[in-house]
DNA sequence: AATGTAAATGCAACTAAGTTGCATTTACAA
DNA sequence: TTGTAAATGCAACTTAGTTGCATTTACATT
């Protein structure tokens, strides 16, 4: 756990920790103010956006874009991998999951198009909704 | 073309035909600064994006939030009518194209989701890049 | 253990997309 | 022509996220 984060050259300082931890154990993406809610309110902003930022960077978490104005982040980098998994956001709760194995088939792109990587937002209701 | 907007109720006003029009003409989404800039330094913000807002409601236009921090807008209402299509954001010149067709078939969830609505961001490279 | 240093932090000020309140103007129906 | 609801223009506001900079801290080296 926490040697992940010598692994990519962060310092292992105590907001990191609690953060990587604190992510690791969400059972689904979490915003900014759910991690300092979380944390506790004495979390300073910059220090937090920089560090899911490096985090990000570091490939120790991926972030989620689910068009309600604020990411989201969750533990993981499946996306920058190939391995894209969909996000799930719930209509009711605004909760978001990750979802593996949503999408099993084949995008078509026009003639001279290239494709990277495909995220695909799932709306809906979730099952505790 | 004008009377799209007479259909939904909106009244036609000098900025609303422009802002239709241009949007109609335009090959990819284009974004609140892509427009001010097309249509001229002097439409007002606040009606510009509420003329947004009530042409994305009345279902002429659609919105893609393609995580740029900048929502895109483009003619055609096709998310909210079951007919989703795909968006495809190149990473080079940051264009937004709707791309029809794309469709990505099956998409499992787990037990207990309900899925309203599939939105796919494929990022990649363009054909003009 | 003491020390040097680059990296990390904390704070305040800033940026920029988008929104809101309100007084004035305009489309358009009667 | 006129009444009125809707649209506009402007300024002030909101909020997620960023930036510059002085201070502190992790950790490698001696
Ligand atoms: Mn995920
Ligand atoms: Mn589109
Ligand atoms: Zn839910
Ligand atoms: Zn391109």
């Amino acid at each position: 756990m926490e040697d992940l984060l010598q692994k990519q050259g962060l310092k292992r300082t105590k907001l990191r920790m609690a953060l990587l931890g604190y992510l690791f154990n969400s059972k689904h993406a979490q915003s900014y103010l759910d991690i300092k809610n979380a944390l506790g309110e004495q979390v300073d902003k910059s220090t937090l956006y920089r560090n899911l930022g490096a985090f990000e960077e570091a490939g120790l978490i991926h972030r989620i874009n689910d068009q309600s104005g604020m990411a989201k982040y969750a533990f993981g980098a499946l996306h920058d991998h190939g391995n894209a998994h969909a996000h799930f956001v719930c209509e009711s709760c605004e909760t978001v999951y990750c979802i593996e194995n949503a999408n099993s088939s084949k995008i078509n792109v026009p003639e001279g198009f290239k494709t990277k990587n495909v995220q695909t937002i799932i709306k809906g209701t979730c099952a505790a909704c």
